[in-house]
RNA sequence: CGCGGGGUGGAGCAGUCCGGUAGCUCGUUGGGCUCAUAACCCAAAGGUCGUAGGUUCAAAUCCUGCCCCCGCAACCA
């Protein structure tokens, strides 16, 4: 008998930056629940990748003057790195880019469109030329951009539209039919809500870019994102190519696993389109809950370091995985800050489990040099501890089937403050003065070395770097499948030990806050803090230019920061700067500043900024002043 | 009427879908223990569940109004 397959996704991510922790939250949690499967038997297939088609990427590849195709595989280079150091074992990692993905996404725009279910047409919409967007009626702000407050015109522009409100309503007839298909709850009633307010067709190509899946009967539309990254789930699987036994064997998938905000495109536009091609729906649409930073603590003094690379790089993959996945709801939203991460790495991982390894390879060591004897008789509370390995493994398993890692590992520390208890219960330090409770004495400890099997087998999952660690030094080999978690006591009586390293080191709470600070905010502060010398040469790599703000304006949504367009010369740049608090936009306008011309461009708040204005700012930021030139010279001229 | 999240002991949260003794972690205080990573174990203090009303035998939970906070996705370039 072949074993039940499982097929669960992560998104394809959209590689336009460093993938911060949110990213490597749904990927952990991905990752997590895929061992899981395979523990229990499953014949698992774990998808992940990245969506590289789209303007944005033909844009930036432009401003750094290289292809599309270079700039995408540079940053990719990157998420395999962050993957692997995350430990995570996906199966199948697809790239829009792959021949194969774009040969099957060709096809299945053919087949719609051949079947009707595609058809060309106009779009007509609001469009902002600065912003390059367009915009629908009810997205408009007084008749202007909700972004730059600018008048918006009316554009059309060909386009190939999918018939979206044509599957409406088996829609929401799959709803009603399935009432788990999208969760948690709260999603599915947006869902709903949503789909109940009328479906508008959905336009799928566009010409104003080349960087996608050409409409091969009409040169000129590419493929939009709906269609090109939502088909990634089956065209992963081998669909429309010459050989679809993979997709046939694991399709449809069990579970979708993405963040909240892009429930919608799973749940609606993904659903239509798999109906439209007369293929099965996903089983499952699994929304999770964002890891927010409140931004009251988020001030430089505290410091947060959310980048997944540094925090794994210092504390190891298994913390980082250990912490995103035990501490925030999974269905809900939580709340970041290195305090927390490092407080819970205290509390569970050095001085719950950590330390329960600890001292009973101690004492196996200090008590009976290092091997238990085989003569051993029973302890109270050992019945006790027998049900809860049980009952623990079975709560894990109930809670990792609702998509409640939180809860599953909870219950594995419920149980492995129990054996931390029963240390304290049957008091090993005491037995072992009176030779007569050896026998005792050695099944306490073999009572602990068991419960520390059970334990690695449940945590594997969520740890899979741990597990074996703890194995070794208990010198474990070989029972470790997913059901015999709940036996206790396969271990040989016999145990001996190996002592290793610290599993998880206690951290001093202020020097770690003090150094992850640093390491976020010390390398940006522009005020003069350099602790070491530079030369003449090493500054002159900073181009400093006078520049003239010609318009400025407030960023929306923003408190400080100000977007100002600024003449340098025969170019004029966008740049924003956080000084909304100390200038006005109105005041700003035909100020000469003093412009970075060569700083890295970066994105605030969605919008680009390319470059720095100079400024003076005490301590905190309660007083800031731009740098300001003593007599008029004009814009262009160098700064040195 | 843009979308969304939230208000529960000092802090962070669960519980709300499906009403039935208000729970967890951290912190605090007191105690125990000494095998262990200043760790582990026990106990205590601390909450009229934002607010006003409604439904109900019964409301943190359901309904209505109001108030307040936060986010719109990455850090003030």
């Amino acid at each position: 008998m072949s074993k039940p397959t499982f097929y669960l996704t992560t998104p394809i991510y959209f590689p336009n930056d460093k993938f911060h922790i949110g990213h490597t939250y749904t990927t952990v949690a991905a990752d997590a629940l895929a061992r899981y499967k395979k523990a229990r038997g499953y014949d698992v297939k774990f998808l992940t990748g990245t969506d590289e088609h789209g303007q944005k990427i033909e844009r930036v590849a432009s401003e750094k003057g290289c292809t599309p195709k270079e700039h995408v595989d540079e940053i990719v280079k990157g998420v395999l790195e962050l993957w692997k150091l995350m430990n995570i074992e996906n199966d199948i990692f697809i790239r829009t880019t792959d021949d194969y993905h774009v040969r099957a996404v060709a096809k299945i725009f053919r087949k719609l469109y051949d079947q009707g279910d595609i058809y060309k047409s106009t779009y007509s919409g609001a469009y902002c030329t600065p912003c390059e967007s367009y915009f629908t009626k009810l997205q408009l702000v007084d008749g202007n951009c909700p972004d730059c407050k600018r008048p918006v015109e009316t554009l059309e522009e060909e386009s190939y539209f999918f018939r979206l409100s044509k599957y409406q309503d088996a829609l929401i007839k799959h709803y009603k039919d399935n009432p788990e298909f999208v969760e948690p709850v709260s999603r599915y009633n947006e869902m709903m809500g949503f789909m109940q307010n009328g479906l508008e067709d959905l336009s799928v190509t566009r010409t104003s870019h080349k960087w996608g899946v050409p409409v091969e009967f009409d040169p000129g539309h590419v493929v939009y994102v709906w269609i090109d990254a939502l088909s990634n789930y089956i065209t992963a699987l081998g669909y429309m190519s010459d050989d679809e036994s993979e997709y046939k064997k694991y399709w449809p998938a069990d579970v979708h696993l993405m963040a909240k905000e892009i429930v919608r495109f799973h749940s609606i536009i993904w659903p239509a389109i798999l109906m439209a091609l007369g293929e099965p729906l996903p089983k499952k649409i699994f929304g999770h809950g964002w890891i927010v930073f409140n931004n009251a603590k988020m001030s430089k003094s505290i410091g947060n370091v959310v980048d997944p690379v540094v925090l794994a790089g210092r504390y190891g993959a298994d913390a980082l995985r250990y912490f995103i996945l035990r501490e925030f709801s999974f269905g809900q939203d939580g709340n970041f800050t290195n305090e927390i991460l490092v407080n819970r790495i205290n509390a569970d991982l050095a001085n719950d489990l950590g330390n329960l390894l600890s001292r009973t390879v101690g004492m196996i060591e200090k008590y009976f040099g290092g091997v238990l004897p085989a003569e051993q008789t029973d302890t109270p509370h050992e019945s006790e501890i027998i049900a809860m390995a049980r009952e623990t493994a079975e709560a894990v398993e109930k809670h990792m089937d609702a998509f409640a890692p939180h809860e599953a590992l909870s219950s594995i520390w419920s149980f492995v403050s129990r054996i931390n208890k029963y240390a304290d219960e049957t008091q090993p330090w005491v037995l072992v003065k009176d030779q007569a409770n050896h026998p005792t004495l050695a099944r306490v400890l073999y009572n602990m070395t068991e419960s520390l099997r059970v334990t690695s087998i449940l945590i594997e999952p969520f740890m899979p770097g741990t597990s074996p660690e703890i194995r070794r030094q208990l010198n474990m080999s070989g029972i470790f499948t997913w059901d015999s978690a709940k036996e206790f006591g396969k271990l040989p009586h016999t145990v001996s030990i190996t002592k290793g390293a610290t599993l998880f080191p206690r951290l001093e709470l202020k020097k770690e806050l003090e150094e992850l600070t640093g390491i976020s905010g010390g390398a940006q502060k522009t005020e003069p803090e350099e602790s070491g010398e530079i030369t003449i040469d090493e500054f002159a790599k900073v181009e400093l230019k006078v520049g003239v703000v010609l318009a400025c304006e407030r960023v929306k949504k923003s408190d400080k920061l100000l977007k100002s367009q600024v003449k340098v010369g025969d170019e004029t740049r966008q740049i924003l700067s956080g000084i909304g608090k100390f200038y006005t936009p109105e005041e700003m306008v035909g100020k000469k500043v003093v412009v970075v011309t060569n700083l890295k461009p970066a994105k605030l708040m969605g919008q680009m900024s390319q470059g720095m204005l100079l400024a003076a700012s005490t301590e905190g930021d309660t007083e800031l002043t731009l740098i300001s030139l003593d007599g008029d010279i004009a814009d262009g001229s160098e700064v040195r």
